[in-house]
RNA sequence: CGGGGAGUGGCGCAGCCUGGUAGCGCAUCUGUUUUGGGAACAGAGGGUCGCAGGUUCGAAUCCUGUCUCCCCGACCA
């Protein structure tokens, strides 16, 4: 990984570098850029205006790219009963260590001035808090689907699900977490897996061109399913100390969710058949991905497309009579770019009229990573000119401070949309070269990858090896090894270069390229 | 869930070992002087020290329990 800067001398506005502690830095950024809070419940997060505002952007985008593919949005019950998770064997052993389970319908007062679950209010099956819906929609499909005129089902909901997580981080692990999950049944495996590759394609779309966050979509190995699926694939991202995050997945299902709910049809023949389903999400993780993606030691930087406000204008007020001429001037600057479209959108642009210095607002809205930061003061009024900084490139590297550049105001409206579209840009190129720059391939044995990872390699980044796909035991020894290391398979990249050598773990001939490399 | 660290005005911390009426920096408010780039000075307000018990004449400080956060591990689409 290369050096995150070399601009020592200059005033950074948060106290902890990527380089120093990347861990430290990711929370100072969380509750420096206001992104969220903790809660006091544990492993739940307060997400904030702005951290909400990234996450309502995203689902926007994200619901458009559904609903263009068909697919419905539909809401089911927080409560799933109990009985619902023993039909799918793998399924409850999968999330039965990390279930949220309500037992009780009504408080009493316990003698002592406090409430207890009153023991007369038990309930007859206990509720479980959804970690996923896969069994109650089953259910939904169960009773919705009777014919192959039925077919395909396309469902998907916008929810909060709740996993006991032993160990929490704001956005990338928390207890409860924002999703969308998609659910989807189809007359047989072809149309399924289609479904589930078009999900799969739709997450990398939106990652690359939305998020600016470039990812390696494929297909996850066997021991990281989903439980309960066939097949799981993910879109992975490289973060900015070299960790792998999956960023979204897509399961085909098989018919194992459809047999044990019973999501059955009539063919074309007259037959009763199972369904093939798939379910495919995103979550608030994504948030995660952008801060650690495009985060610097001066704060976040939010692609255009998912910032809440892409331009924000700031007036240097005074605290005097002609600050009310130019607030109606920065009014005017500010109708005119409200007025323009960019990257397909009316432009976001908020003119921040808050009491306070404009320099402290300035580092408020640096520090949260608004794209771009406009200042104007009374003389910039009467020369028709702005003060602009690029939070993509704030700082000029020569000299140290401030890469503030001063276009005549018509200069920049005409040019603003340009602009957003050109910060989305670079912030994907620099995430796609700083990614292709640390991917190794050509590591051939199980020595040079315990060398690669060596404690003293700051960062190692990402390994592309080839494999003969092993499976069962045979597969379980690799991710032993692998453990050892603290790595990880992340997944076989649809666009990776066919096998030609042999297998690095077993010495067989390999079959596929898979990617290794220390995860979230 | 195991090991380690931490919870004291909005934020960051000191005080705790060796109990004796709560302190610093930043932020906030007021005033003055400034101000084209993260202002200076002066003054003021704000905390039952995470919570619950216990020991004691007296607890931020000692003891027990508990909750939450951070780091490592286990766990984890």
């Amino acid at each position: 990984m290369r050096d995150f800067s070399d601009m020592s001398a200059i005033r950074h506005a948060l106290s902890t570098k990527r380089e120093d502690d990347f861990a430290a830095w990711y929370q100072e950024v969380v509750s420096a850029a206001d992104l969220a809070e903790e809660s006091g419940v544990r492993g739940c997060m307060v997400i904030k205006p702005w951290g909400y505002g990234i996450w309502e952007r995203i689902q926007r985008l994200m619901d458009d790219r559904i609903k263009a593919a068909g697919v419905q949005n539909c809401y089911f019950p927080i409560f799933i009963p109990l009985s619902n998770f023993t039909r799918e064997a793998e399924h409850v052993e999968g999330f039965a260590k990390e279930m949220a389970v309500v037992t009780h319908h009504r408080l009493i007062a316990d003698g002592k001035g406090g409430l207890i679950p009153d023991p007369a209010a038990k309930l007859e099956e206990p509720l479980v808090v959804r970690p996923t819906s896969e069994t109650i929609i089953g259910d939904a499909m169960a009773r919705w689907i009777q014919s192959w005129r039925d077919l395909p089902l396309l469902t998907n909901q916008w929810a909060n699900v709740v996993r006991w997580e032993m160990r929490t981080r704001m956005f990338l692990r928390t207890s409860e977490f924002l999703w969308q999950e998609g659910h989807t049944a189809h007359e047989n495996r072809d149309d399924a897996r289609t479904e589930t590759l078009r999900a799969l394609e739709m997450y990398r779309a939106c990652a690359e061109d939305d998020l600016a966050i470039p990812v390696f979509a494929g297909e996850k190995p066997e021991n990281e399913r989903f439980p309960g699926a066939v097949e799981t694939w993910s879109i992975e991202a490289m973060m900015q100390d070299g960790k792998a995050l999956q960023a979204g997945t897509s399961h085909y299902l098989g018919t194992n969710f459809a047999h044990a709910a019973g999501i059955k049809y009539q063919d074309r023949e007259g037959t009763e058949t199972l369904c093939h389903t798939t379910s495919w999400g995103v979550s608030t993780r994504l948030v995660g991905g952008v801060i650690m993606t495009h985060g610097d030691d001066d704060g976040l930087r939010v692609p255009p497309k998912i910032a809440p406000h892409q331009i924000v204008i700031l007036p240097m007020l005074r605290d005097k009579p002609e600050d009310e001429r130019l607030l109606a001037y920065c009014e005017e600057v500010r109708a005119s770019l409200a007025a323009l479209s960019a990257l397909g959108e009316p432009v976001r642009v908020l003119l921040d009229k808050r009491p306070g210095k404009a320099a402290a607002k300035r580092w408020d809205w640096v520090r949260k990573g608004a794209p771009v930061i406009i200042e104007v003061g009374s003389r910039d009024m009467e020369g028709g000119k702005l003060a602009v900084l690029r939070r993509d490139a704030i700082w000029n590297l020569e000299t140290g401070k401030s890469a503030f550049s001063y276009p005549a105001r018509e200069d920049f409206v005409a040019g603003a949309a340009d602009l957003l579209a050109e910060i989305q840009q670079a912030l994907y190129a620099e995430a796609a070269e700083r990614r292709d720059a640390n991917i190794t391939r050509g590591v051939t044995s199980m020595d040079e990858v315990a060398a690669h990872f060596a404690d003293d390699v700051k960062y190692p980044g990402w390994l592309e090896v080839q494999w003969s796909k092993p499976t069962g035991a045979a597969l379980d020894k690799v991710v032993e090894q692998l453990k050892a290391l603290k790595l990880t398979l992340r997944n076989v990249p649809r666009e990776a270069d066919a096998a030609d050598g042999s297998c690095i773990f077993t010495g067989e001939p390999a079959v596929e390229r898979v990617l290794v490399a220390r995860a979230y």
